[in-house]
DNA sequence: TCCTAAATAAGAATCATTACTATCTAATAA
DNA sequence: TTATTAGATAGTAATGATTCTTATTTAGGA
């Protein structure tokens, strides 16, 4: 698949989803998907904001920052590093795995036999000098499972004001 | 092991590897430590700050970041999420894994099918409903080993003052 | 075309982290 | 034991990314 079609796969399933969520396409919405799509290199909302400047001298940097969590809401994108801002710290240095609960940021570690033997693998040579392989498994915690009221469904659009997270889902 | 004796030869290694490094014990040094390699939450700066107040009611926010990452350098402990502040975002929803620069913060996309093809391993749902398995490869891409004034050997301490990138290795 | 809820721009506010600076102290030498 | 000094600390200001608030604008259906 060349660029340009990876490209409209993706628009196609931005217009999809929108019309599917009633959510609005703005011209700033479709150019800020349009950016993130056709990108290599994962922007950050900062660079992103930079370079839409061009086509729209006025767009605020919130714009895109609403934008880009309505558009992980839908799916269409994902969020890199994870939700949790603050530094965490982990005094074990075996080899072993994270369990991150996605609504309040807890981390624990566990350890699995198959995913501690996983060596390098070869397709990172091409991006430089690896030294170790992160395995993480995200989810949500015993504990925020319990705390979601008894019949929610999907889209659990709770947005917890105070927590050391920073974003939902 | 148990709990208590995890903690002890984390100790052990701790005046070891301080010894090796010249570093001085503090009192708040090893209490940050202690915390740390007591506990099994990750817990953050904040959180250590607060806790440690109790016996060292003085104790400043800067002093615990600093020490961490003074033990961070040591290999005594690790920082989790990333050096990386800024959230990026990724437009790529078919699985795939990341290499990460630790330096520059780079990201660049590559798919393995090995790793495409792992389960949520099944110690992860003693913690809770887990949903997805992220593979991060961390190391140092291309250009920045291009950067490194060549004649370096180990400990490169220069602590980039303006970049997107936090903190160094 | 009109209406209205949703989206935007602008800028203030927040929060985690780092920088700065004036002490302070542990480790060494005298 | 005391003096010296590099390394550490507390306190606080600064920074930078992200979010919030509010007044205004607009997409999209009636």
């Amino acid at each position: 698949m060349t660029k340009r079609e990876t490209l409209n796969v993706r628009l196609e399933r931005f217009y999809a989803e929108a019309r599917k969520a009633g959510l609005r396409i703005t011209p700033q919405r479709l150019a800020i998907f349009k950016l993130v799509a056709g990108s290599v290199s994962h922007p950050g909302a900062e660079e992103i904001h930079r370079q839409l400047r061009r086509s729209f001298p006025m767009i605020s940097l919130d714009t895109v920052y609403r934008t880009l969590w309505k558009l992980a809401d839908l799916g269409l994108v994902s969020a890199l590093g994870q939700e949790r801002i603050q530094l965490r710290f982990d005094a074990n240095q075996n080899r072993h795995q994270h369990f991150t609960c996605k609504r309040c940021g807890l981390i624990r570690d566990f350890t699995n036999a198959r995913l501690s033997a996983l060596g390098i693998p070869s397709e990172a040579a091409q991006f430089g000098q690896a030294e170790d392989l992160r395995v993480e498994v995200r989810g949500v915690c015993s504990a925020c499972l319990r705390k979601k009221a008894p019949g929610e469904g999907k889209n659990n659009n709770s947005k917890p004001k105070t927590s050391s997270i920073r974003r939902r889902t």
